[in-house]
DNA sequence: TAGATATTTAGACAAATATCTAATTATTAT
DNA sequence: ATAATAATTAGATATTTGTCTAAATATCTA
């Protein structure tokens, strides 16, 4: 749980999440997206596999990113203990 | 968004919402469930305030927090959009 | 094999964060 | 009024975090 609300508890972070949801991206596609340098996207993808939010494969001389939605369902359910109550 | 992350990356935090969720407690009987001194206690339940995950309100001498749900929905809804494309 | 492209790793640095102690504010009770 | 209790604010400090530049690794192609 720790590992995926640092994961989220950043504006770049969740933005790479919503362009991954969308298909697959390469390191450099993702990173052309945003005005940052390519290793501080590198960093937070690396955050992002960290919290196992996204998994890379090497495609050639690329690296693809992909979602991990699964990750998804253990937070939905710790946060919806606080919607039980009613 | 931010500030709900922020307020949520924290282990100590989530602690407090869970306990909130028991039930409303006083600041000091919060304090009382951590190692942890009440200025420190006192600066994580100003966080979740500013993330408007708890509310608070004086009661004599206590100053008694309650748990805020209604938070919760957007960020499920946030969180589901991720979920929708399977 | 050399050079070009894609990506990550290493190291530095400023900003943000979590925690503490000491001091302050607010309320109650003697 | 004074003392006691509850809680916050202020200020200090060590750690973590996000970003950068420079260097390293991996792959492709001529």
């Amino acid at each position: 749980m720790n590992i995926f609300f640092k994961a989220l508890n950043d504006p770049t972070r969740r933005e790479i999440l919503e362009l991954l949801n969308k298909g697959d991206l390469t390191a450099g596609e993702i990173a052309d997206c945003f005005s940052m340098t390519k290793p501080s996207i590198s960093h937070h993808l690396d955050l992002l596999r960290q919290a196992d939010l996204v998994v890379s494969i090497r495609e050639g001389q690329y690296i693809k990113y992909s979602i991990n939605t699964t990750v998804f369902d253990g937070v939905v359910v710790w946060l919806m203990q606080f919607k039980k109550s009613t």
